[in-house]
Formats: structure tokens, C-alpha cells, sequence
DNA sequence: TGACTATGTGAATATACTGTCACATAGTCC
DNA sequence: GGACTATGTGACAGTATATTCACATAGTCA
């Protein structure tokens, strides 16, 4: 466990830690390799066009996904499958948390 | 895919990205449920108590630790057994990151 | 009760991140 | 070459997060 190695995973969950860049994690992993302008048209909340090329290279920074130019486009695509696996985890703890959250306001 | 959803899990990932709170998970997936002091013993990086007082509060407001009190002590634990199953993807993903970087390094 | 221990909280500062703007690059088509 | 399109970058202001310190709470034991 070096402290290193931590803060390095450290770094990549950082990377999901955001809605924007979560949300073209899940559209990535969903509908497999997409152009910037696709992802930008898809998420809209993220305002401008600018921010989208941003949380990309942060992505990418992370090794979450991977870029391929072709022509004017750049196509993006998450690197690693196993990204797919875990988001229904993160759901999973958020779900139990709202059921714990429930039971406590009914046990009032 | 409302928006809200999507920043409630973003929250739970922000919950983890941080080297000492990864640790603190870490170390609570792999041992059980431990009390704040071998919390900070087995930490140590994270300067003082008062910080993991803080990165503990964080992840039970994120709903991943559970806390137990007895006597003075107050003991925390994994909420979802599930985190200790997606941390080593998380691995696999930095694993895959440093490969590509190597070879990029050799095709030089 | 009073000294002691484990843990938590609040205020204040330092640091990092986000979002916006204007501009830069690079490829395409005429 | 020049106009156009898709994407990326740099500087800046605003906001959020981390860290530190001093202090608060609450349980134990004499």
C-alpha cells in the first residue's frame, strides 16, 4: 500500500467524480464509440462545448477513455470494460442509502 | 437518467476519491470493522485525528461506512460489501494505464 | 465530582476545481 | 488560398474542498 499507488487511484475515481464526466462514462459505456459532438448533443446540462472538451481531457488524463481522430471528429471510447461493472455498484450503495434513509424517518 | 440520480452517484464517487478516505475503505474492506484510533494508526499519512474524524463523516454521509458506538470508542464499518468488489477494477484500470504508457515510451 | 481519553465540530486559511470567455489549431471544401 | 466546421487551450473569476488549530462533547474511572 504505498501512498502513491493510493493517491493514484485516488486520481481516477477523482476523474468519475463529477456528473458531466459521469454521464459520458455511462454514454460511452452504453452506446460504445461516439464523436464529441455526439457526447455534447447528449449531455446538454454541461453548457458549452468547451467544458465537454475539458472533462474529456481529464478522462483521458485518467486512462478512462481513449481518443481516435478521424477527419474533423475525434472519437472517444472508455478503455476499460470493467467500468461498466462497477457503475451498477455505485447504484447499488445509493440505493440502500435511500432505503436506510426511509426506514429512519419511518422509525420516528 | 434525471440529472439528480446522476449527481447523487457523482457524490458517492467524490466520497471516495481522496487518498486518505480510499485508504480509510480500504482498510475497512479488508479487516472488518475498526474503530477511529487503528483507523488513524493504520493511516498515518493523513496528519492528524482531526482529519479522519472529517473523511469519516464524509463517508457516512455518503452512505458507505456505518459508525457503532461502545464505550468511548466509536467503531465504523463498510456499508456495501460491493465497494470491495469494484476497488480492484479501479486497479486493473491504472494497471492498463501504465502499460499503455510504457509501450508509447518504447514505440519512441 | 474531576481528571482523563476518544472523537467530533467550527472558524479560518490555503489549495484545487469548475465554468466562461476569447482565441488557437487542424481538417475540409470551394 | 480562404471560409468554414469540430475540437482544444489559456487566462481568469467564482466556488468548493482540504487542512490546521482551538475548542466541544461524551464516556470512563478514580
Amino acid at each position: 500500500m504505498p501512498q502513491t499507488l493510493i493517491r493514484m487511484k485516488a486520481d481516477i475515481l477523482k476523474a468519475l467524480a463529477h456528473p458531466a464526466r459521469l454521464a459520458i462514462v455511462e454514454f460511452l459505456g452504453a452506446s460504445g464509440e461516439r464523436c464529441v459532438c455526439e457526447i455534447a448533443e447528449h449531455i446538454e446540462s454541461a453548457g458549452d462545448r468547451t467544458m465537454i472538451s475539458k472533462h474529456l481531457a481529464v478522462l483521458r488524463a485518467a486512462g478512462l477513455v481513449t481518443d481516435r481522430k478521424e477527419g474533423l471528429r475525434v472519437f472517444y471510447r472508455l478503455n476499460c470494460p470493467c467500468v461498466r461493472r462497477f457503475l451498477p455498484c455505485i447504484e447499488q450503495i445509493l440505493e440502500e442509502r435511500v432505503q436506510r434513509e426511509h426506514e429512519m424517518l419511518k422509525a420516528r
